[in-house]
Order: C-alpha cells, then structure tokens, then sequence
DNA sequence: ACTATTTTTTAGATATATCTAATTATTTAT
DNA sequence: ATAAATAATTAGATATATCTAAAAAATAGT
C-alpha cells in the first residue's frame, strides 16, 4: 500500500531533483522536518518497492514508477490549489495548506472533476505548472528576480506557495503571475531591489526576490526574431 | 492526537446509539470490520481521552466531547456529499465513498465554504440530516417503507447510502427523497410490496423497503390540524 | 441451577513510521 | 595526508492500530 509518507517523500525527491542533480538523505530530512535515521529506512523501504534507484552514501533517483506517483500527487496538489481559489474563494495564501493535506486523499474522480470544472488549467494561482494526467509539465525558463539587472521590465510568472505571510504581502503589492514589473535600480553586495510595479514603487530584499520567478528576457523593446 | 481511526470509532458508536440504547463490542467491530479485539483496546484508549464512558462487559455511551467529534464528522460527510453532488457533478451512488475519505481531512475553512456555497442545507443527497455547526440535527420521525400498509400514500423523506448498487437501483425507478408512493399491495410474512411511483409498478423486496424512510402518515387526505 | 453458547477481554505478535544515540563513511581544510 | 567536520547509516526503542488464539464473563436454554 502507497501511503501518505510514502508520497510525501516522492514529492520531495522529485522537487529536490529538480534543482540540484544529487538529492541527499539531508535535503530529504530538512525538508520533511524528520530526522535523517527516519530518511534512511524510508529510502531502503522505496527501493524495495522499486520507487527509487538507491545507493548508500551516494544518492537517489526516482524510478519511472516513483515519477509517476510523485507527478500525480504534484497534479492533485496544483488542481486543488486553483480550485479552491477558483471555486471555493480562498485567498492565495490559503491554498497550500489545505492541498497539502486534501492531495493524498482524492480520488482520480475528483482529480477528473476538477479539472474538466477548471476547463484544463495549465497552471495553479502561483504561476505553478500543472503536470497533465499522463505526466508532462509546460516547463518554462525563467529566472529569480534577484538576478535580474536594473533597467529591464520583467514578467512575473510564478512565486514560492509556501510561506503565506510572504503571499499575503506580495498580494498587497500587487505582485502576481502575469504582472509586469520594472526594475528601477539595483543596490550592490545584494542590496535591495528597486522597482516600480503598477506606478507603484517598492525596495525588495534578496530573500523575497529569490521567491519571485520571472521571464528572462524584457518583456517589451525585444526584437522579434527574422528568419 | 484524533486520528482517523479514532474519528471512525466515534461516529459509529454515535450512529449505533440513535437506534439502539447500548452499544456494544459486536457491532461496533461488525461496522468497521474489524475485530473485537480490536474494539476493546481502542473503546480503553477514547475512555483514557474521556470521549466515552466505558463500563467493561456492559457497553459504552459518547461523553460531550465524543459526541462532538462525531456530530463534526457526521457534517462533514453530509455536506461533502451534497457539494460533490451540487458542485462537481457526482451521482448519488459515487457520494458516499469519496466523502467517506475526506471527511477526516477537510478544514473548518473547507467546511464552511462548502456550506456558503450550498446555502446552509439541511439534508444530504439521500434525505440525511445534516448535523449544524453547533451539533444540531433536524430529527423527523420517519418509518421504513416495509411497515407500511397497502392503501397508504406516503412520501420518501431518505434512503440509506451505503449501497452504490442499491441506489442506482433505486434512481431508475425514480426513488428520490421527496417523491411520492402509493402503496398498492402488500404480500403476507414480508413478502415483496407493490408499489407505484409516477404512474410506474413495481415490486419491491423487503431487504430493499427496509433501507427506504417515508413520512409515518399518508402524505394526502390527512385532516388539517384544528386550533 | 447448571450447562452451553455467545460476547468480551486479555495476552502476545505484527507492521509502519518514527525517534535517539552511537557508529561508519565521505568530504574539507590545513 | 591526516585531522576535523559533515553526512549517512545502523541498532535499538517507541507509539499506534491492528491481528490471532486463548481465557473469562455474561446470557440463554433446559
């Protein structure tokens, strides 16, 4: 039987692996707010169930298997997000607690019903690629506003569902997926960012524009590409 | 911690004493398949809780706080049932399942909206009451559609909501809370009832009239209450 | 009232997922 | 290259909810 932490950490493993190439028993724990022991006989118990190529010491690798799982629990997750803004009225910084529990409990029917309900959203309220039900994800390449040099407008496309103060706060400076933000002035040794967004202007630090995922190249003056 | 389990526990031992007046181990380990054992150590853990009052070879009776727990349970399943329904589309037979899982996971937030966006009902799908927020129920005195006698005209008020079968049974012949039925006939040592509903006749095993509720008197002809 | 049957409880085992503390392996720094 | 630091694993314990098999208590039948 598939259960709820076996999920849980599935899902983690295919975030980690996302980013870094490596995912470590460490990242795992911290993640899962467990301890390290915990991670170890749980990584045994997935690669017995062929979820996970794991070698000791090394590192892990999810299976076509684990994929799978850890691709429709993130599908349940996103869906639920959107349709409990969509349908239900919930702010954007209520979302995520709510899936966090309801995903591992729904059943495909509801997963179906939603999703014909949201007309087959690509993406949840955060700008989060919604994977499909047989696993592809519309994968875009963005970057981290943080990164982002003085001068240019960006496009905001996703952000971090994860801390809701953060949300709340981004929500009352209007800063959304599909807004578009100019960034006014950047301060040295990751300073704050300067920008201007609706006429408004804001000094952001580092650690919320680290949360903040954007177009890569400026949204307007760029030249259409000639054959 | 209230577990699942112990959620579980409660809302059968509330269910049981609404008909019957003791409770005992047999039937409780009957309706959640497990064993008895089973039963006795957890019926020691919620007396250790103080959600009930357990007497040793006797039987046992939900203290305030159990019966909560379980009135809260019980509003959950109801409203999931009618907001899958309402809002998602689901047929009456596929309610009972989902709810039956989410019930336990849902929020206060979850249970609210979904009663915001149902306009406060008072009945589930099949007729059930649903228990308010503050654990009040709209009793009605209801009787199975087995003890009454030929001649009658009564009205379907529930149905029980166990059987996926049973109901989509029921559905094709047009049994649906409020829908009115005239009894035609009724065979000697409980033998099949004639019925007609909307101009149709059928002929309906006991097994099948004891899982209907109808209003106790005939629904028509009935003097008006004189002041 | 005593025996037989039914019901309930106890005793002891299992499975899952977690923990702490101690050990082993790997990586980093001098 | 060796010591120090970091990371991962093992061993053993805990907590929860379940089970089977056996014993004890309550109920029913003659």
């Amino acid at each position: 039987m598939i259960t709820q932490s076996i999920q849980d950490y599935l899902k983690v493993i295919y975030k980690l692996a996302v980013n870094r190439k490596q995912v470590n028993t460490n990242a795992i724990a911290e993640r899962l707010g467990v301890t390290q022991a915990s991670v170890t006989s749980m990584l045994k118990k997935l690669s017995e169930l062929n979820l996970i190529e794991y070698k000791p010491y090394y590192g892990v690798e999810l299976t076509g298997g684990g994929e799978k799982i850890a691709l429709e629990i993130i599908r349940h997750h996103r869906l639920l997000e959107l349709y409990l803004a969509e349908a239900l009225g919930y702010s954007w910084d209520q979302v995520h607690e709510e899936a966090e529990k309801l995903e591992h409990h729904i059943s495909e029917e509801f997963e179906d019903r939603m999703a014909a309900v949201l007309g087959d959203p690509d993406f949840d309220p955060h700008g989060a690629p919604i994977p499909s039900k047989d696993g592809v994800m519309q994968e875009r390449y963005l970057v981290s506003l943080a990164s982002v040099g003085a001068g240019a407008r960006v496009q905001v496309k996703q952000v971090s569902d994860h801390n809701a103060e953060l949300l709340r706060y981004l929500g009352k400076m209007g800063i959304y997926p599909e807004v578009e933000i100019d960034v006014l002035e950047k301060a040295p040794f990751g300073g704050p960012l300067h920008i201007r967004i609706a006429g408004r202007e804001h000094h952001l630090g580092e650690s919320l524009t680290n949360q903040i995922w954007v177009t890569p190249q400026p949204a307007r003056d760029e030249p259409e590409a000639t054959s």
